[in-house]
DNA sequence: TCGGAGGTCCCCCGCGCGGGGGACCCGGTT
DNA sequence: AACCGGGTCCCCCGCGCGGGGGACCTCCGA
């Protein structure tokens, strides 16, 4: 089974360069050059490569803006790499949410774009290794939760649990009937964290439990 | 500069193998072989090598306790490289987020595992591809925006500005303040905004605009 | 020209809320 | 035995809030 790839980048020279690369593997075929990202979109829905190698610098549209649309149409089968001389951090979100199976540097040695054209082929993904290191640090922290404050620790374990209710935007009257105790027993509650934390009114109470992640406002873990 | 490396796993198979490997590569000392946990944290802060390799299912402390307990300590410079025969998502998280410079499976070929030693050796990081697809589908979900509720758009321009401001748990004279109008006109505002977005109270109204993600709770672009 | 949408301001009324007190009970510490 | 932190319940009081009306203006499109 033979791969076929599209080669998008406005110096001809580089194409070149890696078509001779391409070459040497008798299973890669090199099936369309383009020099600008309209093409690329083109010849992409027509010949329906199995992937195309994007420049992320090139003329009329761009290799972020030309995998947006590739990836968008879901006739299309193609896997994107993305290729580039500067691993901007922005490019790199931008390709990731765009779809792209990877985000390469054009400092790559030959034959690790080979592996990473099979890479891609057979719907894996890969970063470039320089790259990764930083997209870590960032999930890394997207993926922490929100640091505890320290006053936190002076509610008590009923106050906290009232506080998390308050935080669902509940009255005192239902806190009270999920708690199975009297409304006034939900105010004291109420008033004592409000007081603990420094806080005006349960509004603020609301604003400062998400804020402070106390409420789940996403699938547990994303983030 | 030759790179040291301590090799963790329980499978004195598995170790003598790697080490083969590793002999094979001149610039490559394998300075110790462990086959828990404890000993791998205690090896690497007594001999500080360059690069650690653990496996994940070790006795005594695995392989994600022994990464986070290794970078803990700020003596240690040490590269940590976690292998595991599975690559459930949970490990993989946990991994990154401990600090990991990899997460490889064991079915990587014997070369690419050499270069991912130099890789991390130099600071950088990889992911195995198989994995990599899945965490950029995690982290491009993360990253993106929460889908905005279409009710949003019954609101006016100067309604959603109020709602902001609810949403900051101002009250309605420190909102007219702001946007220099009768403490009335507020009121007005955020009635509407109530009864459009079918919300009780504005304790409902501040829910609403954390949970659909109108107030940055976090640096903006992150989530 | 007339209407409607959006923004601004006004009145009244009811109620939930939060602060200020106080009270009781229980479990653990001193 | 005395004490205290937590949890529960109760009173009164003032106020911000939200609903229900209505009013006026400006801009824009029918």
């Amino acid at each position: 089974m033979t791969l076929t790839v599209l080669l998008a980048d406005d110096h001809a020279m580089l194409r070149s360069g890696m078509r001779a690369i391409f070459d040497t593997q008798p299973d890669l075929e090199c099936v369309a050059e383009v020099a600008d990202g309209r093409a690329a979109v083109a010849e992409v829905a027509r010949l329906r490569p199995d992937v195309a190698v994007l420049d992320i610098r090139m003329p009329k549209l761009d290799g972020l803006a030309a995998t947006e649309m590739i990836l968008a149409d879901p006739a299309n089968r193609t896997k994107v790499l993305l290729l580039t001389t500067y691993d901007t951090d922005e490019y790199v979100y931008r390709a990731l949410n765009a779809g792209a199976s990877g985000f390469l540097l054009k400092s790559l040695p030959p034959e690790e774009l080979i592996s990473a054209l099979r890479v891609a082929a057979r719907g894996d993904a890969l970063i470039d290794p320089s790259v990764t290191q930083r997209l870590i640090a960032r999930f890394a922290v997207s993926l922490a939760p929100p640091p505890t404050p320290p006053e936190l620790d002076l509610l008590t374990v009923r106050e906290r649990e009232v506080l998390q209710l308050v935080a669902a935007a509940y009255s005192n009257a239902e806190i009270a009937a999920q708690l199975h105790v009297g409304d006034e027993t939900v105010k004291t509650h109420v008033s004592r964290v409000l007081a603990k934390l420094g806080l005006r009114d349960r509004v603020h109470a609301v604003a400062y439990a998400h804020i402070n992640g106390l409420v789940q406002t996403r699938p547990p873990g994303v983030r």
